[in-house]
DNA sequence: CTTCATGCAAATAATTTGCAGTAAG
DNA sequence: CTTACTGCAAATTATTTGCATGAAG
């Protein structure tokens, strides 16, 4: 049994064909909107729905699968559930890479939820720039 | 002159009521969506348009007066532009807070950009939870 | 005056829904 | 078998655009 379909079943949902190619085309690429998702799909699954994907993209999110990765001034991005870390966003090319929590990062985190009269159940760091790749472009 | 005013003139934006009013809740309410703001301002200006409203919002955020806050499920918000933090948002009443950002945190940010091969432009860090009210009213 | 901003209505894009048919366990 | 999932088409919701009129500097 692979990877996603354990993810899936885990989960309580039925490992069908086109969970199993939305969550491996998003682990291929890392973060994708919707639209990238489905283009990307129906290239081996001609038959999928954009409606399938809306559909699958919110269960997985509310079953924690997938995590949304909302974006200034775009459409969000979906990726897999994993470990902690943080967004580098390119504001040319609008790709998103992931960097490791530092440990300090980490507990400055912690020490706030308990300074705060706030349960804090999950925590999101976006970084906005310009990566190296887009860099390299401008200056030539 | 009013402190919307001046902010409007240095981005070379014309001080319209339309614009006055949307800086005035925004700053009243802290964060809010496209909706929230068009309703809250017809209240004293009723013949505002939607239209007007998105139009501005793009221009303001485009002149950075304002600052777009991407939510993980949830339309933006926007704010008005202002010293680095960062927002406690609430899952429950969809509440945010924002919070000064710590020295910890502030280093640990600053030393990313030389690490990384990557220009720093902006960085922003939504804390996910639920609030002292809606706990409260849980509990009840 | 001159330029820029507004409001309206229409166009487009994004997301959700209901339902009959199909596949997974 | 039984329940959950899919695809389609239609409905909703969100956002953008063009243009004639009106207001700001």
């Amino acid at each position: 049994m692979t990877h996603y379909a354990t993810m899936l079943k885990e989960s309580g949902l039925k490992s069908t064909f086109q969970r199993m190619n939305i969550l491996s085309v998003i682990d291929k690429y890392g973060h994708m909107a919707v639209d990238d998702i489905y283009e990307e799909v129906i290239k081996v699954h001609p038959s999928l729905s954009l409606a399938t994907v809306y559909k699958n993209i919110l269960l997985m999110k509310e079953k924690g699968v997938l995590v949304e990765v909302p974006i200034m001034g775009k459409k969000p991005k979906y990726e897999l559930a994993k470990e902690d870390h943080i967004h580098l966003i390119c504001t040319e090319c609008g790709n998103v890479e992931d960097k490791h929590c530092m440990d300090m990062t980490e507990k400055a985190f912690a020490s706030l939820s308990d300074q705060e009269a706030f349960r804090l159940e999950r925590r999101q760091v976006n970084l906005y720039g310009v990566c190296q790749k887009c860099r390299m472009e401008a200056a030539s």
